[in-house]
DNA sequence: GCATGTTTTCAGTATTGCCTGAATCCATTG
DNA sequence: CAATGGATTCAGGCAATACTGAAAACATGC
């Protein structure tokens, strides 16, 4: 099913969003036609022809989404077509995975110490410190999010 | 005072990681170098010769530091040089001004109420409950880590 | 207000990374 | 196991962006 105009203004609109972060222009269209194409499956050959991108691009970046998580692959019995869909939570799975990247930047900021300057060294031990409080909430955190969404679910 | 050789390995830690998510390499190494360089104040001369830049690369990679609110002037009396710093706290404003883009993605949420499908329509609404549970959620997050960083302070 | 040194601007160059399209690879069905 | 058609790969073109270097603009101290 191709687009009407109010679609092809969200999907823009997704994709304005988040080039703006540095994400490339078709991943974005992407994952915005995935947030509200009918059927919410799609394959490859359709998500290319109604964004008019070409097979490579979605295929390299329709990878990087599933990767990421975003989006998983159905295969559907007597069909050989794959079909991709925005993944149910995605977004949480986002948020979630958010924790290795706060690890990371305490392991900046550790790394810090050999360089520590006599000067404010707080410089680097403030983010230390940072990485240390958001690994310390970022669990009970999550743990918060998932009942608020069992609610909305229920 | 030039770079000894951890110092230049910890800049190349932190460009690396922060060009992994699309920053440029010469913002990245600017503030990776603003993190343990001694003193704590430097001038763009300083800095392009330290790390081996032109002037015009520093002046502009500076301006967005100081535009994002990492870094910050401190003008010396008697000298008309300017000195650029990481700011203090700034790893913290960062966070703080996370809220903002928290509140986008809510936007982004809503506007697709427009669109929203008939086929799991949970692809949409899901991102605004998300966006609705951390705009709830931050502030009072950022006010327990400002607790924090005050007793690691005093 | 002038001289001096610093910062900014900008045109040109190099580099990076996206996107395309066609050829190749692969999986599935009958 | 052959035939069919979808998925992936990759070389090449292109657009966007980073960086340089020098000239212009600016600010400060004298």
């Amino acid at each position: 099913m191709p687009m009407d105009d109010a679609q092809h203004e969200y999907v823009d609109k997704v994709a304005t969003f988040f080039t703006m972060f540095g994400s490339a222009r078709a991943w974005a269209e992407i994952l915005g036609w995935l947030m509200i194409c009918e059927p919410a499956e799609q394959t490859q050959a359709e998500i290319a022809d109604d964004l008019g991108l070409s097979a490579g691009t979605v295929s390299t970046q329709l990878r990087s989404h599933v990767q990421l998580g975003m989006v998983e692959q159905v295969r559907v019995r007597g069909d050989r077509t794959q079909r991709y869909r925005l993944r149910p939570g995605a977004w949480y799975a986002v948020m979630a995975s958010e924790l290795e990247r706060i690890r990371a930047l305490g392991e900046l900021a550790r790394a810090g110490d050999l360089v520590l300057p006599r000067d404010r060294p707080e410089r680097v031990t403030e983010l230390g410190d940072l990485a240390d409080f958001f690994a310390r909430e970022w669990p009970p955190l999550m743990e918060r999010m998932t009942a608020e969404l069992e609610k909305g679910t229920a």
